[in-house]
DNA sequence: ACCTGAACACCGTTCAAGT
DNA sequence: ACCTGAACACCGTTCAAGT
């Protein structure tokens, strides 16, 4: 039962939950969080989420937030890649996208998405940026417009779907990859 | 077709809980399924339910297995487009993707199978078939074994990705379908 | 300001008892 | 064989009371 939380005796803070919160999505995913798990891992009774939050939907809404705010900074650590050539920049994001062991949180998410209106318009936010960026630089590669609508649809929704399928599919290697990149630019 | 669906003033068969399940899952997705609801929908007390089943996991997995069956009979429907030349194979499969309005309950299926390993499976399981069946088109249209495994891939993960995405990505138009086999085949 | 602890409603589960 | 209804444990939520 060693509780290695954060500062014991110390009074919480609203942070302290959505931390906590987004462990156990890591670690346990959406049904591992619970008041009480939450609680026992911060070492506080029931009555103490509840200063802090009104209700569950609070906690998601901060952990949403929080997570909007990693992706942003993901997303501007992919803006800087703008000086790769275009190729590079497509690959770099496809590797990102596979050695993500942080993944499950994504998975997680879209699975609040499905009932939670704030939490699926944060996630689609982050699917457009990312669409555009992968749209952008099919252009840059001199596709055309419309075929670099296309085959960056085809990714992103593949990337989508990587993340919610490691169930039966291979995962695909680098230089598997690198295959498919060549064949589609 | 022999659901007789919830016929009152007589006694319930376990298939009378499988159909409501499947039936609430493709409406009110996962979080519908609750013992109450169900016994409400069904005109019951929820004694009832546990005449039938062990318990709520017992109903996942029979839910599940109808899924199968039902699931088998589209692949096997899919297996007499053999005839069909390889190309409009892949596009009929892809239609079918896009069209398909009961994907919802592909959704919810996919959200448990994350945490039921028997749920993972058999999702596993179908989505190897499929795979294959792409696969072995993209071969028939003449690409090399490496190529067809790595676009057999992408396809596949796409269409994960699109069932679980309709968030705030653009829906491919049929054209966009076509021109994306096009591009790739 | 931050937390405790009792209380309540709801849901999954069990079980003795009814037909 | 199939179902009722009471009971229990668990979880989200509220709130008066404590520091």
């Amino acid at each position: 039962m060693s509780s290695t939380s954060a500062r014991r005796g110390t009074r919480l803070a609203t942070d302290d939950w959505t931390d906590a919160a987004l462990e156990v999505l890591r670690t346990q995913g959406r049904a591992g969080i619970t008041i009480n798990a939450l609680c026992d891992h911060l070492g506080v009774t029931r009555g103490s989420f509840y200063w802090h939050f009104a209700d569950l939907d609070a906690l998601k809404e901060a952990v949403t937030e929080r997570w909007c705010k990693d992706t942003g900074q993901v997303l501007e650590a992919l803006a800087v890649l703008q000086q790769l050539p275009p190729v590079d920049r497509v690959r770099a994001m496809t590797m990102h996208l596979l050695d993500e062991g942080s993944s499950s949180i994504e998975v997680a998410l879209r699975d609040w998405a499905r009932t939670d209106a704030k939490v699926a318009e944060a996630v689609a936010e982050a699917d457009r940026t990312v669409f555009a960026a992968v749209e952008q630089a099919l252009v840059q590669i001199g596709r055309s417009a419309a075929d670099a609508r296309v085959l960056a649809g085809v990714l992103v929704y593949a990337g989508i779907g990587f993340a919610h399928g490691d169930h039966g599919l291979p995962r695909p290697t680098p230089d598997e990859v690198d295959r498919l990149l060549t064949l589609i630019t």
